[in-house]
DNA sequence: ACCCCAATCTTGTCATTGGAAAGTTCCTGG
DNA sequence: CCAGGAACTTTCCAATGACAAGATTGGGGT
C-alpha cells in the first residue's frame, strides 16, 4: 500500500472534495517513512496534488496538523482498548497496547510527543482520558491488594508502552527478525511479569 | 544552571577554543527547552557567539551533531548502568535506568531515536553495545529458570524504558506532582512487578 | 432561477533554515 | 621564518513555514 490514498476523492479541479483526510493520510505515510518531523507541509500538498498553502487552511500550521494526527491517534486508541477490556483477559489488553502502536506506528509515534502538538485541545484530552480509564480499571483487577494497587498500574502500564517503544525503535533483537510476531512476545513478557499474582480474581 | 557555558573558553576573536563541547551544550539545552528537533543550527551557532557555519565544521550536519549527542548519550548510560550493576542488587539497575534518563532527559531523548542521526557510527555503536550488556547480565539474575529467560530480561527493560519515557512526556500524574521523585516511585514499580520472583540468588 | 456568500483553494511574498563553496585568520611543526 | 592545515567567516542557494490577498466554486435563501 502506500500511495493508494493518494489523488482519491479529487472531485473538480479546484475543490479536492476531501483534503483534510488525504493530507492526514499523506503526514501518515510520511511519519512512516521519515519519523513524526522528517517531512514538510509542502511535501505533504505535492503529494496530495494541491497548493502549498492549501493544508494551512485546514490545520493552521504544521502543530495544527499534528494535533489532528494525535487526536485521531487517541481516538483510535481508546477504542481498541475498551474492546480489548470487554473480553474480561486484562493481560490482553496490553497485548491490545503493543498491537496498536505496531499498526498505527505514526500516530503511536506522535501521540506520546506533546511537543509537537497543542496538549489541550478538547477533542484529544477527551479521548486520551478515555483510554486512560481502561488501562487504570483493568490493572485493578491485576492487583493482590484489594484497593488496587497504584504501583501495579504503573508497572502494566511501563511495561506495555516500554516494549512498544523498543519495538518500534528496533532496539529489541527480535524486533529485527522479520519472523518475530510483536504480539506473542509481548504476551510472554506480560505473563513473566506477574507470574507470582494472582491469576483471576473472581470479582 | 543553562547559561553558564555559553561563552566560556573563547581564546582569541577568531579560535573559539572549545566549540564543539560548546555546541553540544548548546544542543543539549535546545533539547531540554523544545525537544530534539525545536531548534536550528543557526539558533546554536548564535548562543555559542560563532557564525552560522561554524557548527558544520565540527558535525557536518545536524545530523552529525546529533550523533554525537546520542554517542555521550549512551557512553554516560553505559558508565551510568556499569557503577550500578557493580553493586549487586539488579533492582537498582532498573532504578538507575530511570534516573539517568530523569537526569539526561535530552541525551535520552536522541539515544532513542534513531532516526534522527547515524546509527552506525562506530563509537556510538560500542557504548550501546556495552550499555545493552550490562542489562542483559543483571536481567539473568532474576530469572527463576537456571538458563535466565529471554521474557524476564524484556520485561525488565521494557518496564525500566516505558517507565522513563511516560515520567519525561508528563504521562504520568506523578511527573507532574513535584514533589513526587522518580527515583522512588520506579523502586516502588519493580518491587510490585517481580514479588513472585526469587528474591536474591546466592550465585 | 438567481445571486450572494462563505468555505475552499491559489498565487505571491518574506524571513528563516540547512547546507555547500570559497575565502580568511591563526597556530604549529619543521 | 615560513608552509600547511585546522578553525572559523562570509557568501550564496534552494527549500521551508507562515502569512496576506485574490480566485473559484457549490449551496442556501429568496
Amino acid at each position: 500500500m502506500g500511495h493508494i490514498s493518494r489523488q482519491i476523492s479529487q472531485a473538480s479541479g479546484y475543490h479536492h472534495g476531501n483534503l483534510r483526510r488525504a493530507v492526514i493520510d499523506a503526514a501518515l505515510e510520511a511519519i512512516d517513512e521519515s519519523g513524526p518531523t522528517g517531512w514538510s507541509l509542502r511535501a505533504l500538498a505535492r503529494r496530495a496534488g494541491v497548493s502549498h498553502a492549501a493544508p494551512v487552511h485546514h490545520f493552521g500550521d504544521k502543530a495544527g496538523l499534528l494535533t489532528a494526527v494525535a487526536a485521531e491517534g487517541y481516538e483510535l486508541f481508546a477504542a481498541a482498548l475498551e474492546a480489548c477490556a470487554a473480553e474480561g483477559d486484562f493481560q490482553e489488553v496490553g497485548v491490545a497496547y503493543v498491537r496498536f502502536a505496531v499498526r498505527h506506528r505514526a500516530h503511536f509515534a506522535v501521540m506520546f510527543r506533546p511537543e509537537l502538538y497543542r496538549p489541550d485541545d478538547p477533542a484529544l484530552v477527551a479521548a486520551r482520558d478515555r483510554a486512560g480509564a481502561v488501562l487504570a480499571a483493568g490493572a485493578r483487577r491485576l492487583s493482590a491488594e484489594p484497593a488496587g494497587d497504584r504501583a501495579v498500574t504503573l508497572a502494566a502500564w511501563s511495561a506495555a508502552h516500554g516494549f512498544a517503544g523498543l519495538w518500534l525503535d528496533g532496539a529489541l533483537p527480535e524486533a529485527r527478525d522479520p519472523g518475530q510476531d510483536p504480539e506473542a512476545v509481548a504476551r510472554r513478557v506480560f505473563r513473566a511479569m506477574f507470574r507470582g499474582g494472582p491469576g483471576e480474581p473472581a470479582a
